[in-house]
DNA sequence: CGCCGCGCTGAGAGCGCTCTCAACGTTATC
DNA sequence: GATAACGTTGAGAGCGCTCTCAGCGCGGCG
């Protein structure tokens, strides 16, 4: 185990003289400084972050609190900002807060009560009341990508929005018994992603005139979440919807496969679309509205490290673009 | 920021006996320690890691190294490693190394080189020479989930075995014309799941007496690789293979879905039979060989633990059980 | 009665760094 | 020529803990 003293030693000048050339601080003549980079490769130096956090207070690790790690859209916004964190030269360390785990509480109570960390990036987090007071009390940054709270600044897209565009589409190409195919429906529709997809199609509905022909049809945020509720729209023969306004591409993917499955054609019968840009939309020529989640885990990195440089400019949120995509799953209703 | 002494001064005792009574070593009455854990909760104590790493060399940090967070299999693994290291009271660093990207190299050369970690665990990892180097060189145990390679204790399942349990699953239905789709065949059908998921097709086949018969169609590992893969099985009019033996669930449910779309029925026209027992199988109704990843995760933990606790027992390789699932995408063929 | 061992406690060294501060030689300024 | 300023360096304190070691009171034992 060699130390900065090692090097220091080696290249003949003090600890002090070594730790500025190390880590770029005050003054060092260029000629010394390159002695001692010399002397900290000859015997692979690397410098101890511990020791140094321990004076510094910073850690150059960032927490990343997570509810999934298994869901498309959450693992792309992982990756993103994993490759960011890296290229920051910091660490991450992942808290995997799954919804109604115990070690949820732990997390919250118990981990990041460490700070072992200089900022932290929560992702998809709707937190309780005393979660975000833990939040809020560790005295460290905190941002966090798509969703908003209180006094912390966000990266996100307008959740109602998208799913809005994706209604009007389906509205555009004159259907009126349109679905929409969900999370739960909760008393207030904007504290979850689901919950302003819900209400950006009930928006469109109700300003296209179709307000009283709303209906929801609750489902998993997955693939098979959105088979089995697709299973329930399509088998409803009396009053079959002819489109299907679906909260996710994940589900949308499932009510295809759910219709096709059932002998109903899409588009011809049914037409679906999705919110989300999924990998697999494309396959499934899914009509979709795309969303960047690797682009926007590398902007709220960029959120984090302004914060961390104290070029922190308030709260702010940033809304990311989204696009509607028209593949074919989705065309006119038969008259 | 509350240190050690606030605790001690608050409790009426010394540094060193406060440290005793808070981390549980040595001897301390049952009275003081009350009174230093009283003292603790009151101010809101926790102690630095961070100062307590520095003399103890213990970091009580994992780093975990893996190529993909976005595949199924890996997101399950990932999930039950980290509730595994919480309840061992470890924090999770995250090294997604995906390959060919240059961040790869980088966390092998210089984040790995900080040994922020107690232990590091990898994932599926096929590493090159200089990468094993560097990670045997770090002074840490190392342990390794779903790949198997020199002087590191692994958690895993029989890959050659499942592909073999399930091609022979066809050929026990009476199917002779079977397909492998899988990874790109290497020279060396060892070092990777694909390969050795290959192999297990190629002995099931030579086996039977089917060696003749053998073909292979390379896809990615993923469902839009292996719909594109099924695509192309199935155009092939002259001669359709009966059967396909995947090698994963997700190449599976890709080439259903290239079937269904194409017109072609399963299994009535052809058999499809998966490996992993991905979430989606089951609404698939996917005939596949089931395996457990979280449990897996959680496995390999408990190896990492015996070896941080010095309960190493030189290098062990664990096999996890398997099982095949016969659901409905596997029949006799039409004669 | 003296000594040892036991249960408990405190003093203080030191983990590997960073950072402040003083010192020193050299050059610019008046 | 005296003084200031600048660039460069080293000494050493101290980050917040753990851990070794010595000390102290007390009961058991020879």
């Amino acid at each position: 185990m060699s130390g900065i003293s090692d090097v220091a030693r080696m290249a003949g000048v003090s600890k002090s003289t070594a730790s500025r050339a190390l880590t770029g601080g005050g003054y060092v003549s260029e000629a010394t400084r390159q002695r001692v980079l010399e002397a900290a490769r000859h015997i692979g130096y690397v410098a101890s972050t511990n020791a140094a956090s321990l004076v510094t207070g910073r850690t150059k690790n960032v927490g990343v609190i997570i509810p999934f790690v298994n869901r498309w859209y959450f693992g792309e916004v992982l990756e993103g900002v994993e490759d960011a964190l890296l290229a920051c030269d910091y660490d991450l360390t992942l808290y995997n807060v799954r919804p109604g785990t115990p070690s949820r509480s732990r997390i919250f109570e118990h981990f990041l009560a460490r700070k072992r960390f200089d900022g932290v990036i929560t992702i998809g987090l709707d937190p309780s009341p005393d979660e975000l007071d833990r939040l809020l009390s560790l005295d460290r940054p905190v941002v966090s990508l798509g969703a908003q709270y209180d006094g912390v600044s966000s990266v996100a897209i307008d959740d109602v929005a998208v799913s809005r565009l994706a209604t009007e589409h389906l509205i555009g190409l004159g259907h009126t018994r349109i679905v929409h195919i969900g999370g739960e429906r909760s008393a207030d529709l904007t504290g979850t992603v689901h919950g302003r997809r819900l209400r950006g199609y009930l928006d469109a509905m109700t300003d296209a005139g179709l307000g009283a022909e709303t209906l929801h049809v609750p489902s998993e945020m997955t693939l098979p979440g959105g088979y089995a509720a697709g299973v329930q729209v399509v088998s409803n023969l009396r009053s079959r919807p002819t489109a299907i306004s679906a909260a996710s591409d994940e589900v949308a993917v499932g009510a295809i496969v759910a219709a096709r499955r059932t002998g109903v054609q899409v588009p011809a019968e049914l037409s679906i679309v999705g919110v989300d840009g999924h990998e697999y939309a494309e396959m499934f020529s899914l009509t979709t509205v795309e969303q960047s989640p690797r682009e926007q885990g590398v902007a709220v990195v960029e959120l984090l490290m302004d914060a961390l440089g104290g070029r922190q400019e308030s709260t702010t949120a940033l809304l990311h673009p989204t696009r509607l995509v028209v593949r074919s799953t989705t065309a006119r209703p038969r008259t």
